[in-house]
DNA sequence: ATCAGCATGAATGGATACATTTTATCGGAT
DNA sequence: ATCCGATAAAATGTATCCATTCATGCTGAT
C-alpha cells in the first residue's frame, strides 16, 4: 500500500523493514498470495531485495495484524479468510464507526470537520450527477468514501476506533476502498446515507448519526458477503476492477 | 504474563522471542517502566538473556500491540498512557463487550456456556457471602471475573471481538483483570451486573444483555478512571495490591 | 505393501559482525 | 555566556553466519 492506506500515522517507508511490511500487505490484499501459501523468507527477502533480518520484522508485524499466521519454527503462511470472517468484520466495524458517529456527535463536531463532510457529500453529488456508474469515476468515489468515514473517526477522537477501524481493514474486501461499483441504485442510496449522517452530525444527533452508519456499514458487508458466497470469482473481480487502472 | 493473560489462542513461550515479549509486556503493565523510557535494545537483551534479533522481534510485536511506541532509527519507548487513553479503551470495551452479548444471545447460548456462566455466577455469591471484601478473596473473585468476561466473547463467535477486547487490555489498567476492590456495595452491584447479564443471555434477551454489559463495563471504567485522576499513586496501589502475593 | 526409523536437506531461530543514523560532547566563534 | 559546528560515541538497522528444528525421502523389517 502507498502509504495513504493507513488510518492513523502512516509514516512513510524509511527502513526497508517498513518497505518490506508495506509490499507484503499490499500484495495480499490485492490477492497476490493464495491462502495457505507459505511465505519462505530467503526467497521473500530475494524477491523484495532486502535480508531476512527485515523481512522477519516485516513478518511479525503482518502476523501481529492478523494477516499472515505464524507457528514457530514453521514460518508463516497466508491466513486462511472465510466469508464468515469477512461478515464478522464488517459487523464489528458496524459497530465501532457507528460508536465513532455518536462521540463525534455528543462532543461536538469542529467547524472545519463539518465542512469537510458537506464538501465530500456535495463532491459525492457531482460524481453521480449523471445518474450512471461510469467505472472511471470510481477512484474518485472511493477517495471521497475514504475521507468521509476517515473523517468520523478522527472527529470521534477515540484512537481505539481507529486503531480497530483501521485493523479490520487488514481483512481483505473488509475495507471502505472495496466499493461494489454496479448498481447506481445501490450506491445513490449508500450516498443518501452519507447526507443523512453528515445531517445529523451536525446537528448533534448522535444516536440517529449512529444508527445510520451502523447500518450504512452492515448493508454494505452484506452485500459483498452474500456477493462472494454466491459467486467469489465475480465478486473479487469487481473489488479490484479498476486497482490497476489507478496506478 | 504467563499465558493465561492472552485471551484467545495463548501459546506457550516456545522461542526466545516469545519469552521476551511476554516478559517485557508483564513488565510494563505492572509498571516497571516509566512513560516515555527508552528501551535500549542491548541492555534489555542482556537482561532478558536474549541476543538482540528474537528480542527485537518481541519489540516489533509489542509496538504493533500499541504498547510501546517506536520510531525508526530511534528506538522504542514506553507509550505514554493518559487517563483519557483508559477512558476511551474503556468507551471501545463497553461497546465491544455488549455487542458480544447480543451476538451471543442472538445466536443462542450453549447449554454448556450457560451452564458455566451460572456456575461462575454461584461462585460470585460464595465469594461475596461474607458481605465483607478480604483482600485474600480477590484473586479468586477475579478468575471468576476473567473467565465470566471470556466466555461471553467466545460464545459470541465473533473473533474480531475477542481481539480487539483483548488488545484493549494492553492499556495499562483497562482489563477485566484490574479490580478495585475496597468497596463492597460497588462489587456487590457488579457482581448483581452479572447475574441479569447470565439471566438476559439465557433467556436470549440480547438487547437487554448488551445494555446491561455496556454498562457494566463503562461504569467500572469511569470508577476507575475517577480514581486515577484524583490519586493516581494510590489507585495504581490499589489495582496491583495483591500481585505479589498470586505469586 | 505398509510402516517404523533414520538420514539428509532445507528452512527457521538466534547470534554476531558491520553499516548507518542519531545523539552527545567538546571546541571555537560571535 | 550562548550558539553553532565538527567530531566521537552510542544506538539502531542490516547483513551474514551458525545452530536447531522440521520435513522429505529412503531403507529395511514385518
Amino acid at each position: 500500500m502507498t502509504d495513504h492506506n493507513s488510518l492513523p500515522n502512516s509514516t512513510p517507508d524509511v527502513t526497508s523493514a517498513d518497505l518490506a511490511a508495506t509490499s507484503i500487505r499490499e500484495m495480499i490484499l490485492e490477492g497476490h498470495f493464495m491462502p495457505g501459501d507459505r511465505l519462505h523468507q530467503d526467497q521473500l527477502a530475494e524477491t523484495l531485495g532486502v535480508s531476512r533480518t527485515p523481512l522477519r520484522t516485516a513478518l511479525a508485524r503482518l502476523a501481529q495484524d492478523g494477516l499472515i499466521d505464524y507457528e514457530p519454527n514453521r514460518g508463516y503462511r497466508i491466513r486462511r479468510f472465510l466469508v464468515t470472517d469477512i461478515r464478522e468484520a464488517f459487523t464489528v466495524r458496524a459497530n465501532l464507526e457507528g460508536l465513532a458517529c455518536r462521540l463525534a456527535a455528543e462532543s461536538g463536531m469542529s467547524r472545519s470537520d463539518r465542512d469537510r463532510l458537506m464538501a465530500l457529500v456535495e463532491e459525492g453529488d457531482r460524481i453521480l450527477s449523471n445518474r450512471v456508474l461510469d467505472i472511471s469515476q470510481l477512484p474518485a468515489y472511493r477517495r471521497m468514501n475514504v475521507e468521509f468515514h476517515e473523517t468520523i473517526i478522527n472527529a470521534a477522537g477515540n484512537r481505539w476506533i481507529g486503531r480497530f477501524v483501521h485493523q479490520s481493514h487488514n481483512v481483505p474486501l473488509v475495507s471502505d476502498r472495496v466499493i461494489l461499483w454496479d448498481d447506481f441504485g445501490v450506491i445513490h442510496r449508500s450516498h443518501d446515507d452519507h447526507h443523512r449522517i453528515a445531517k445529523a452530525l451536525a446537528d448533534g444527533d448522535g444516536v440517529r448519526a449512529q444508527n445510520l452508519m451502523s447500518e450504512h456499514v452492515i448493508y454494505a458487508g452484506q452485500l459483498l458477503a452474500d456477493r462472494l458466497e454466491a459467486d467469489p470469482t465475480a465478486a473479487l473481480r469487481h473489488a479490484f476492477q479498476d486497482r490497476k487502472a489507478e496506478r
